[in-house]
DNA sequence: ACTTGATCATTT
DNA sequence: AAATGATCAAGT
């Protein structure tokens, strides 16, 4: 796949887009091709990998660092599998929570809010019954940053999960029943992966790892729009 | 059909 | 171990 863009990183946000945009159509398996990239086979051992294709292709250099993909843009990257409709077929996580951390801070200076400030989402067709990631699409490409509405709502959702849950060492209660927009749902190895937290005494205990996620409908507006 | 809770893969 | 990137699959 030649695009006919430089390597990375991307220097202005006007190249990331014009480059990220370039990309609508083309299948993930020529994008590996052109980097190099194995595509895997069959459909294990793929999670993950449609988004590092992404950043790859799109400069990101060190994946696994925390903060924003594009530090000096302020653009968080993120790719999320829909159908023919742009409808999102999964959630899209946001960001790991410390329970510890979180439980002293605001909406305003979170990083959750800090990782949502601007997002680049790169939405990918899954086929129906494609057989490889490879076969995957780039259906579209929008730049977000949440409108009053959304920053209101995503408020809302964080702060009922800190001062209801977090703040008061109930952690461990939280459904992914709860939030409208923004969700808190298990992210680690396993049920028993766990990390320092309170219980609702106060006293220091072990509660399983969560991560924020939005809602495939929150989603599902932003790629609808422009 | 959809969501929630559980889990997988890679990198540092 | 802990962050990143996510999707799987059982339960509803």
């Amino acid at each position: 796949m030649e695009t006919g863009f430089a390597p990375s990183p991307e220097r202005t946000l006007e190249d990331l887009l014009a480059h990220a945009r370039a990309l609508v159509g083309v299948e993930l398996g020529e994008l590996a091709d052109g980097l190099g990239l194995p595509v895997p086979a069959g459909l294990v051992r793929t999670k993950g990998w449609s988004g590092q294709v992404i950043e790859q292709e799109l400069g990101v250099s060190s994946s696994g660092a925390r903060g924003p993909d594009f530090a000096s843009l302020g653009v968080e990257l993120k790719t999320v599998p829909v159908d023919a409709r742009l409808v999102p077929l999964e959630s899209t996580a946001v960001c790991q929570i410390d329970p510890v951390a979180i439980a002293a801070e605001a909406w305003e200076g979170s990083y959750a809010r800090e990782k949502l400030a601007r997002v680049l989402f790169i939405a990918l067709e899954v086929p129906p019954g494609a057989r490889s990631v490879g076969e995957r699409r780039v259906a579209a490409v929008r730049l977000w940053s949440p409108d009053a509405e959304q920053e209101r709502a995503l408020r809302a959702d964080f702060e009922l999960f800190v001062r209801g849950f977090f703040r008061r060492g109930r952690a461990e209660e939280i459904t992914g029943h709860l939030g409208a927009v923004l969700q808190v749902r298990p992210k680690g190895k396993n049920a028993a992966d766990t990390r320092d937290g309170y219980d609702a005494r106060g006293n220091p205990t072990r509660v399983g790892k969560h991560g924020f996620y939005l809602r495939p409908s929150f989603v599902a507006a932003i790629l609808s729009g422009p």
